[in-house]
DNA sequence: TAGACTACAGAACAGTTGTTCGATTGTAAA
DNA sequence: TTTACAATCGAACAACTGTTCTGTAGTCTA
């Protein structure tokens, strides 16, 4: 009963843990076994791969048998983070700029804009758009923000979309509620007053999924 | 006059140069030359090789010779994230949670989130912190964001910072400007008024870096 | 004490992988 | 046409690297 749980690592393990990670974030590809016995100070590769063997069963890391430097860290940090393009801006009074087909293709990595995977919870089709001007303070959104947004033409009852107002030529952030005919929209900001619209007047430009603000 | 200037790249180099990213996006280590070969149609290793040094003249990517998958992205999209640890939740009557000075060593994976390293603009000691309620919505801040925040006792004039409130035992994240003995506390909100209040009773526990907001 | 387990060392082997050389093809410039 | 160069193929070599085997040593437990 006194070994060792599941996930509890002898410091040697900890020890290997942290070089891996380390030398991926200074080289950008995994260490061999060697690396590690060198950076550890070991003086056998076989001890390394005893290790790793360990931190494998205890879900520390994924290999790749017979392959070189195919360690895998199970806390993935590539898997995390996704590449979103930056489309332009979102102002009150202008439409906002659709994505076409193949802006997602296109890698002009010059407009390309890292997001943790998790603000995405799995929505695909995401572009951002910066935010011009102090029009969207209901939504609680600031000048300069970076807004997240999905590809989309219908939204559920409670999202919040980016809605075009056609009569009054404007753009606005806000949560939709579809109420006999016509629809609701709520802004985030409790203290404001919701806006009743005919669903006529309505034109869903995307869903926002998160939103980035730099105060730096 | 003709040749290819610096910066441009043949279709088959972008091919490679895209196989090698959702490789790397896939695995997490890099593709062995014959990799790239066989996921670019190309019969030789040669063949990869003499374009992989074109990509390698241009900028495009690093190698370090003679090691398996030693190949690196010049746009190293793995450090342009960060790990911070989410140490607590912010509210309006409660003080923050301090980082404590082994809160950076103690990697405990399971509060770590990832972060554009954009997004923090250099700044170092940051942690973050989870926003409960809409006590903040003056700041354009909304329950569930999470706040990135950076160690710090002293403010820049027009920084936005966490500040308590001896007086009123609370919390508050506004721009501060020292005026004259006293100290003016701004809404990021231009609509709420600001506050006066006078320097002995603020405590500044942190500089606003930025804030994550998820809709979905 | 014997048995089981963890941790380590050294070495040999085999598979993976980077490198290099020679040869071929197509295009554009001299 | 001749020359130059980009792009390609195939094959062989050498280095890098993962795997495995044989030992040794220390600790804990029955």
């Amino acid at each position: 009963m006194m070994s060792t749980r599941k996930t509890e690592i002898s410091s040697r393990q900890r020890d290997i843990l942290k070089f891996i990670q380390c030398y991926l974030d200074e080289h950008g590809y995994p260490p061999a076994i060697r690396d590690i016995s060198a950076g550890c100070g070991i003086s056998s590769t076989s001890v390394a791969v005893f290790h790793l063997k360990k931190l494998e069963e205890k879900g520390y890391i994924r290999r790749r048998p017979d392959i070189s430097r195919g360690i895998e860290l199970a806390s993935a940090s590539d898997r995390e983070e996704a590449s979103v393009p930056l489309i332009g801006i979102i102002a009150a009074g202008m439409p906002v700029p659709v994505p076409s087909a193949d802006t997602w293709s296109e890698a002009d990595s010059a407009d390309l804009i890292k997001v943790p995977r998790v603000l995405l919870a799995g929505a695909e089709n995401v572009y951002a758009l910066k935010v011009k001007g102090d029009s969207m303070q209901d939504a609680l959104i600031s000048d300069g923000d970076i807004v997240i947004m999905e590809s989309a033409v219908v939204v559920e009852n409670g999202e919040t979309a980016a809605v075009w107002l056609k009569n009054e030529k404007e753009i606005t952030l806000k949560k939709v509620f579809r109420e006999g005919g016509h629809i609701r929209l709520q802004p985030a900001n409790k203290h404001y007053p919701a806006i009743i619209v005919s669903a006529g007047n309505v034109e869903v430009q995307g869903k926002v999924v998160a939103v980035l603000r730099n105060l730096l």
